[in-house]
DNA sequence: ACATACGTGTAGCGATCACTACAAGAATTG
DNA sequence: CAATTCTTGTAGTGATCGCTACACGTATGT
C-alpha cells in the first residue's frame, strides 16, 4: 500500500511555519532563538530539526513562506502589471498599505531580518542582500522592456530608476519598523512615484 | 596635586573607540561578540569595562564617537546649509559618498546597527530608532523655515518631504551594505533631489 | 622607602546558544 | 497479535555569550 509506518507527524507544518515567521519577522534570524521559535510553533526542538533541519534551514524555508504569503503581493504585482512604470507604482503603493500593517511586524522580512550578523552567519545576510539585488534588477528588466517599447525617454538609466524605487522600498520598511503609519508611507511613496513619472 | 594614584590607562580610549566602531559598524550590535570586540580594540574584558561600563555603554559610546566623526557630515550640513532644500541636496549627495565607502563597512551605523533585535535587547533598537526619528523631525524642521520664508509652495507637506528624504538615506544606507558603489548611490541621490525639487 | 590606589591579565562565573542522544509512544504492516 | 517505523518529549551536549573575582604590576602620595 501507499501508507508508512510510524505515528506521523503531530503539527501542522504550514502553521508552524506561520508562527516561526511572526518570529523571524519580529527579532530577525539571530535575534530568534530556538527556545522562542520552538514556543511560538508549539513543538519540541526535534520535531523542529526532524521537520525543517537547521534554524538556517528554517529560516529560509520561511522566507519562501513569507514570500507566498504576506509578501506575495510583490510576485502579484509583477504577474499583473503590463508596464514597468505602473509596476514602480505599484509596488510603492502596496508596499505601503502591507509594511506598516498593525497585526504583523512591521517593514519586509526579506529586507529587515539579516541587515548585520556575526561573522558565522555571514552567508545568511549575503542571500538576503542577493534576494534583494535580483528583486531591483527584476524590476531593472520591466523599466528597460518599457524602453524599448518607447514609453520612456531614450536616455533613462532603468537600473538607477529601479534602485531609486528599491531604496524607497527598503527606506519605507525601516521608516514602518521605526513607527511610521500607512499614511507617512503613501506619502513617501508618491514621492518617489512622482519623481519616476509613474 | 592633581595627579592620582595607580598605574593609569595603558590604551587611547579613542583608538579603542575608532576599532570598537569599526566592529559595531560591520555586524551590528548584538553581532558584535565581547571576545571580537576586546581583540579588535587591543585589550582584555575588565579593561572595557572598566573603561566603558558594559557592552551596551560601549556602543552607546560608539554611536557618539561615531557621529563625532565617520557620520559627522550630517551634523555638518545642518550647521553650514541656509536652507532646507539645500540641506536636503547635500545629506543625499553626501551620504552616497560616505555610505559606499570602501575602506569601512558599507552604509550608516545608526541605520543598520540593530534594525532587529533579541527581545533583551529590544530597548537598544529603540533607542536607535528615535535616533532616526529626530533626524527626521529635524530635517522636517529645517524645510518647515524654507515654507515660512516662502521658499517652498504654500501647500507643502514638509514632513513627508523630510520622511522622503529620510527614507530615501536609510535605503541607500543598506544598498550601499548590498554593494551599491558610489555611483550608484549619487544616482538615488538625483531621483531623490529632483523628486523634492532641490 | 613605604603605603596606597588604580588598571591589568588570567581564569572562570552562570546563563543561554544551537543542537541531539535516547527511549517511550503511536501509528501502520504482516 | 507481534514487528516495524516514525515522531515525540525529556534531558541533556559542548560552545559561546556577556561579564567579573582576584591577585599582580605599576604608578602616585607622603
Amino acid at each position: 500500500m501507499s501508507g508508512k509506518a510510524g505515528q506521523g507527524r503531530k503539527f501542522n507544518v504550514e502553521d508552524a511555519l506561520e508562527a516561526a515567521t511572526l518570529v523571524f519577522w519580529d527579532h530577525g534570524y539571530e535575534g530568534a532563538s530556538l527556545s522562542e521559535l520552538t514556543h511560538a510553533m508549539g513543538i519540541n526542538p526535534p520535531s523542529l530539526y526532524k521537520a525543517f533541519g537547521s534554524k538556517e534551514d528554517l529560516f529560509f524555508s520561511v522566507v519562501d513562506h513569507y514570500n507566498a504569503t504576506h509578501g506575495n503581493f510583490m510576485s502579484i504585482a509583477f504577474a499583473e502589471e503590463a508596464t514597468g512604470l505602473a509596476l514602480m507604482r505599484r509596488l510603492l503603493l502596496e508596499a505601503a498599505e502591507h509594511y506598516a500593517s498593525t497585526s504583523y511586524p512591521g517593514g519586509c522580512l526579506v529586507i529587515s531580518a539579516a541587515v548585520t550578523v556575526t561573522s558565522a552567519n555571514r552567508h545568511v545576510g549575503d542571500r538576503l542582500a542577493k534576494m534583494r539585488n535580483d528583486n531591483i534588477a527584476a524590476m531593472a528588466e520591466a523599466l528597460t522592456r518599457d524602453l524599448n517599447a518607447g514609453l520612456l525617454p531614450q536616455n533613462t538609466d532603468t537600473k538607477a530608476m529601479a534602485a531609486f524605487v528599491g531604496a524607497t522600498l527598503q527606506g519605507m520598511s525601516q521608516q514602518a519598523r521605526d513607527g511610521a503609519t500607512k499614511a507617512d508611507l503613501t506619502r513617501i511613496a508618491n514621492y518617489a512615484i512622482t519623481a519616476i513619472g509613474a
